[in-house]
DNA sequence: GACACGTGGAT
DNA sequence: TATCCAAGTGT
């Protein structure tokens, strides 16, 4: 249901960006998937979790994840209760476990400073670790509401096409994308929230990457890529990440075990994943650093008790 | 601003 | 098989 319960805007209002919101929003409307984490009883803690686990990982992977993590830790202060190691092996293979961590200690500084309840604030969010920019704006729109320019890489995506006329977006976002997305945001709060959740899902689902499919768009008639002859992306290739033979690799080996084991594990064990050995120090003295891997005496590792 | 940081499905 | 890509953050 998208009828506005304010003034209607003036018919012609000069701003072509008033005529992107309700198409789209209407689209979200019947197109929306059914995420556990938009269900109502998801509550802030459980946006918080799956904005933590889709941070550059596809829904597909965290849905399993994310249904586990809510059911054995309901509420933040039942995460902080475990032994940080808990919620790396929890983690399981989503990948970029520092978010495990990051997520533990962020259950624990909303425990101790937010008397258990995710914070409303945008400060307060992104003051909690392994929340930015993004995750605050996230968080703030989506548990509870309010009016924030939310730019994910669908978001900016969507806007580059819609509204700038070009393929992609910059590789790091600018300020004149974040210009941008306040521009288009709407004046009503709680239409500012769907909107933020509608663009980010027709990025998600339509205006994808690569095979966007126009002929499903509902802003398509004003999409300025699209009109233009949706010209190709111009300017050097976006920096593939390689990853065969990287410390990442053998960081995510390192970690493997450590996971499934439910004892201190012995340095010879590890030695057994990567053949390399200076790398493999490397990786293993940057997973410590991290506070991801708990050396013990005795040449012995563990995922970390505290 | 450039880099490091995991993982696995899709093309 | 090789690349690309997926709701970013911290340094």
């Amino acid at each position: 249901m998208t009828a506005t319960t304010s003034t209607p805007q003036a018919p012609d209002a000069p701003d072509a960006s008033h005529s992107l919101h309700a198409p789209v929003i209407a689209w979200f409307e019947s197109h929306a998937r059914d995420l556990p984490w938009r269900r109502p009883e998801a509550g802030p803690w459980g946006v918080m979790v799956s904005e933590f686990m889709l941070q550059q990982t596809p829904v597909s992977r965290v849905l399993p994840v994310y249904e586990q993590w809510l059911a054995r830790w309901p509420r933040p202060a039942d995460l902080a209760k475990e032994p940080p190691g808990e919620a790396v092996r929890a983690w399981g293979r989503l990948g970029y476990p520092r978010r495990a961590l990051r997520l533990h200690g962020a259950a624990v500084a909303i425990t101790e400073r937010h008397g258990g309840d995710v914070p409303r604030k945008h400060a307060q969010l992104l003051a909690l670790p392994g929340i930015g920019e993004y995750t605050a704006a996230a968080v703030a729109s989506f548990a509870y509401g309010q009016r924030h320019a939310v730019l994910d890489t669908n978001v900016r995506r969507v806007f580059a096409r819609a509204a700038t006329g070009v393929q992609y977006p910059p590789n790091a976002t600018t300020a004149a994308e974040r210009k941008l997305a306040r521009a288009l945001l709407p004046e009503d709060e709680e239409r500012a929230a769907r909107w933020a959740a509608a663009s980010m899902e027709l990025g998600a689902l339509v205006c994808t990457a690569k095979n966007e499919d126009c002929a499903r768009c509902p802003i398509a008639g004003q999409c300025t890529w699209r009109l233009a002859g949706k010209p190709a992306h111009e300017g050097p290739a976006r920096r593939g990440q390689t990853y065969a033979g990287t410390d990442r690799q053998v960081r995510g080996k390192l970690l493997a075990v450590l996971r499934e084991a439910v004892a201190p594990v012995p340095q010879a064990a590890l030695d057994r994943v990567w053949d390399e050995p200076v790398q493999r120090a490397r990786a293993l003295d940057g997973l410590v650093s991290d506070g991801l891997v708990e050396p013990l005496p005795g040449g012995l590792y563990r995922l970390p008790l505290s």
